[in-house]
DNA sequence: TATTTGTTATATTAGCTATATAACAATTTT
DNA sequence: AAAATTGTTATATAGCTAATATAACAAATA
């Protein structure tokens, strides 16, 4: 699999595999309606406890991007069953706003943040076919 | 002093602090070259340990905002003197990247995480005098 | 039927957050 | 010069989170 733990990280190992499914999705390399590996899989795949991946996989349920089936496996929603509420926009605006104004303080300008904050979009965007 | 903590909050409150501390100099609340209160002083108006306040105002020296002089205080330092170095952009972007990625993924726009972006800014830019 | 699945429970270790006290030495104020 | 204030350092404690380890359960799947 894609994803690569950093175990020296301050972001913790669960937030790690969360973040790294989504840039998965958001990259395109995972599709709505697609399955995850199950939590011992992936757990064994990375080296780490199952609880660990658990905890990451209903986080990313509580974010609204995967539908846990109890005792089956997890689905990524498709893009119409979550409808970006908003709620979500609140907390991504709220995730957001620390981001913008430690820029702000040193000071960067609205260009250059804009500027990065389409770099990582384009960076993620679905890549050409055969690229 | 603007700063309120919330005690529930998932985020710490050397963290809160720091946040609010770096809204303040955003706003323009704050100019560089002002001494920020000593940590007993602020840590009594907020109601929380000497050591809570110490360990934010270290976190703001870390990211090149503030000088701290020991047994003195700490002052603002002045947009020429932090000069937004290339460590400290990637930085950003490195703090950028996973709120923008949980965006995409729920399907927001560039243009909607733009707009979020720059509501951000104009709602801490200086306000006009007199307002 | 046997395997795999997420779930639940218990226990342990480690680290972080926050508080509490206290003392030190340099700076600043009186 | 004396007193007060300052950041620094040290020690200790309590609570919480992160992460691991085992184990068992019941439903789903092969």
């Amino acid at each position: 699999m894609f994803i690569q733990i950093e175990p020296q990280s301050d972001v913790p190992i669960y937030e790690q595999v969360t973040r790294q499914i989504m840039e998965g999705i958001a990259r395109g390399e995972m599709k709505p309606g697609d399955t995850l590996p199950s939590v011992r899989n992936l757990a064994a795949d990375l080296g780490v406890n199952m609880h660990t991946v658990n905890k990451s996989y209903h986080e990313l349920e509580e974010k609204g991007i995967i539908t846990i089936r109890a005792k089956s496996g997890a689905i990524i929603r498709s893009t119409e069953e979550r409808a970006l509420t908003p709620e979500q926009l609140r907390q991504i605006e709220k995730n957001l706003k620390p981001v913008v104004v430690e820029g702000m303080v040193l000071g960067a300008t609205v260009e250059q943040i804009e500027h990065m904050m389409k770099k990582v979009f384009s960076d993620l965007q679905i890549p050409a076919e055969g690229v």
